[in-house]
DNA sequence: ACCTCGATAGTTAACGATAACAATTTGACG
DNA sequence: CGTCAAATTGTTATCGTTAACTATCGAGGT
């Protein structure tokens, strides 16, 4: 059951088999034309008889490319870049690419660097980055190299391709369900600094409140969690004029919910509360979220769709793509008092 | 910037730069003994000049081994497979492993196999399979093969190597506080059948209610998400007895906490609840949840270092590991009054 | 001075596929 | 029935490593 031969079937095992030259077996297996019918069905019956299985690192040998793509991720713990990791994982499978992980502790340079380093010398054909921080962008800019590279959240001004979700417009269909609402204006807890997602969604709340002509309050800045929700949402809470404020994560808008409710102040009635990223949970929240949705799969097979062009025609024009996120209304918005 | 040269560099280069021959230059690479130091320190030079990567097909193709270890999981979405998939390859490429993914939809026999056939396609050297299901651990011992796999979350009494976390102390140590704060029994929200996860909190917890000598509610079954628990929140909270509550996971404890609260019910005054997982947003659900913390990074260091040492020895006897979860006490759990 | 042995280095042969070219068979047609 | 082109198959070289030998050089012992 365990060791069934001293060795793996190879191809010229098959050959054998079925009668005829290796070279004969290489052709049924890439679906070459002229293979005579009755031949490819000998050969094929081989294959299965002997459970061959070809030899992956012999055809990268020889043909010097290799059917893995690199993907390298952050905190790929995080709902968001989980779901578009595994997106693209099936994309690229279907697409008969493997594809190998890494992942970085910190977005810096050095450790971005490493990890695609690592990539290369893995001989990848291409890399996906989900790098949605400058220094991350920095880093990939410095890196010279002919495998072609495709960022999802970077930095939609950037060189390199990518695919992201339209942060900006996210945030203003945001802003403009809280205005829509009546509510004189909107506050908004950020993500961190040095992150594209929170520099545009922060852009495009700036923008919908200057459009709309009113008052624009301060930023507060917090990281993505729900702690830092937690901690933001307690000095809001004490400010009475705040009654509409915009998260830019539903983790963040959780704590901040909870710091609303220790505080007394009710969602919806006292303050409206709108998220980003539709995370599953998000609908069972106290109360149930409104939240924005982008959707992560279509980030992905995006990514895939690009990457996959360029690994067919080299020099291709720099290409952006931006996917517009929905709003989901649920339970956390509605007039003030 | 783009192409240099037609070739990339390869051993014969390093090799004629540095004056040497290209098995010298494979010596040194592979820290053989026996070369001079200072032949060592010119072949070392000519790398970094040339920018020189080894060729891993090239290696894999006369060795028979790759550096690539496979990972099958599910959901990788979720928190708790997401954690331990990052730290997995975290500890992979510590150990000079590269990992391949790949997910599966669902975690029926076919899926299974057809997710660990390209893995095998690939040549790796070692799979891990995040397996917590039935049909998966059957795909699993019915698939026959050399490469040496490990389970993780799998049957605790399979034949396949394996870590888990132990879903029954888990159970124990929640159902236990609960009892320990005074309610006369506990009730149980499950995951889903078929999952050994469920399995082993169903079992453990029924355990500590037969040990305390106290009555055994029927279990609420439910799958692992909020909207489950929710589902199940609502009918538990028309039920007076019901005081205090061991959810399977933390997203099903969300759902039942929003449907204890629609029902004016109290947590933790009227009643008491216990999650799992401790996701990082449970410090701030409304309670915060007192929850089950397993240790997601050690499971997962566990895993790699049981494939590393099937590795070197092969025909080890079937080892299996189980990590204690810890309780992390919040305020979701009080005395019933 | 000679032999031996260890340290160091080089040579050659795999590994298992694809590519390029050569050879053979087949079929159409005059 | 011979000829030629197309269809089919086979042969050989090649990719870049590591493994297994072989060769060379000095030092130490007799």
């Amino acid at each position: 059951m365990t060791s069934e031969s001293l060795r793996e079937p190879a191809m010229v095992d098959v050959a054998r088999l079925a009668g005829v030259s290796h070279q004969t077996v290489s052709r049924v297996l890439n679906n070459h034309p002229n293979v005579r019918p009755d031949t490819a069905r000998r050969v094929r019956a081989a294959i299965t008889e002997l459970g061959y299985r070809p030899n992956r690192a012999a055809r990268a040998l020889v043909t010097g490319r290799t059917q893995l793509l690199g993907v390298v991720g952050l905190n790929t713990t995080l709902y968001g870049p989980a779901s578009m990791l595994a997106a693209f994982e099936q994309a690229a499978a279907a697409a008969g690419f493997a594809v190998s992980v890494g992942n970085v502790a910190d977005l810096d340079r050095e450790s971005v660097t490493a990890v695609v380093e690592r990539h290369l010398d893995e001989r990848v054909a291409g890399i996906v980055v989900i790098a949605p921080v400058v220094s991350a962008a920095e880093a990939l800019e410095a890196l010279s190299t002919d495998v072609p590279m495709v960022t999802i959240d970077g930095d939609p001004r950037r060189v390199l391709p990518g695919v992201t979700v339209d942060q900006g417009m996210g945030a203003r269909i945001a802003t403009q369900h809280l205005l829509d609402a009546g509510h004189p204006t909107v506050w908004h807890v950020s993500g961190p600094e040095g992150w594209f997602d929170s520099a545009g969604r922060i852009a495009g709340w700036e923008a919908t409140l200057r459009d709309a002509g009113v008052e624009i309050p301060p930023v507060f800045p917090a990281d993505w969690s729900a702690a830092a929700g937690y901690r933001t949402g307690t000095m809001l809470a004490r400010i009475p004029e705040v009654t509409a404020i915009f998260a830019a994560n539903d983790h963040l808008a959780l704590g901040i919910l909870r710091a609303l409710y220790e505080r007394g102040r009710r969602v919806p009635e006292d303050v409206s509360i709108v998220g980003f990223d539709d995370v599953p949970e998000a609908g069972y929240f106290i109360p149930p979220l409104t939240t924005v949705r982008p959707d992560f799969r279509a980030v992905a097979d995006q990514a895939l769709q690009l990457l996959l062009s360029r690994l067919s025609a080299q020099l291709q024009p720099v290409e952006r793509v931006e996917l517009a996120p929905r709003l989901v209304v649920r339970r956390s918005v509605a007039a003030p008092r």
